[in-house]
DNA sequence: CAGCGAGATTAGATCTAGTCTAAAGATATT
DNA sequence: AATATCTTTAGACTAGATCTAATCTCGCTG
């Protein structure tokens, strides 16, 4: 279940990312962690792991790097703050509003909303956001 | 359609928020769009209609107010950046990946997902967060 | 109706997440 | 080895949002 070395650098590599030490330890970190951590949570995180020092600028462009190469998503969760995701399974997500916990919740029970969601969480608020196309046409609001 | 003055002020009093001028030309704007503003946005459309200045500060303390009261929620589609929607009745929302125009999509359409997005909407992804209590148990994960 | 107190507003300082810059380092190619 | 391209780095900078402390507003009490 956790991937070592060699597949997260295939990982990178079939993403079209180059497999630098730097991008090979927040990859790794980012691919075996079910939370879903900040830019700040990942520095803190991966430094110390490579014999250099790491620098914040490398952890904002390798998250955006791996975001544009497909490998992690942007979480938009809290305001001001950007979370990454690299659970590639198409998921949503459950955000515990008393402490900001972020779960993933796999398509299989969005799908199946009310009979197996409610177990484990007691459901304020969804908010879905689709990411698209618009078709331009005569405008039509509610 | 368009909310008068005294709808304005209703609206305000019934959610428990004092109309205070600053809080009519905030609440009257966001009531009057169907736009997705930030915080600056709103700034800019509403400083000038009141006969004092009004501080960034006061806008600021104005949205938390009326997102607390739930007169507006907050829509965080851009990183860095959240944006008010006044938009009461329950809705989704659809994001122009080129554009990132923000347009309501009634819950009605979600419900029919497929037959009637499609029309309007091209949908290349989708972005579904509930917000709850998470009920504490063993940990069980995809 | 003067004085008080609670809450609202203000300008500007401050905080913080994230980006930019310019120099140095790494890697591949010739 | 020389060159070109890409990556990393430290630190300066930016932008969105919050904080601070003073001032203002207004209802209430005496």
């Amino acid at each position: 279940m956790i991937p070592n070395d060699h597949s997260v650098e295939s990982v990178l590599v079939s993403h079209g990312v180059k497999p630098t030490p730097q991008r090979m330890v927040i990859a790794e970190y980012l691919l075996n962690t079910l939370d879903h951590p900040t830019a700040e949570e990942v520095l803190a995180a991966v430094s110390g792991k490579l014999p250099v020092a790491l620098s914040r600028a490398t952890v904002y462009n390798t998250l955006n790097s791996l975001k544009d190469a497909g490998v992690v998503r942007e979480v938009l969760a809290e305001p001001g703050k950007v979370r990454y995701d690299a659970n590639l399974l198409s998921h949503h997500h459950f955000i515990d509003i008393k402490t900001g916990q972020i779960v993933d919740v796999p398509v299989e029970k969005v799908e199946q909303l009310g009979k197996l969601l409610d177990k484990k969480f007691k459901v304020h608020g969804v908010q879905v956001t689709f990411f698209g196309d618009l078709q331009q046409e005569e405008s039509e609001q509610t």
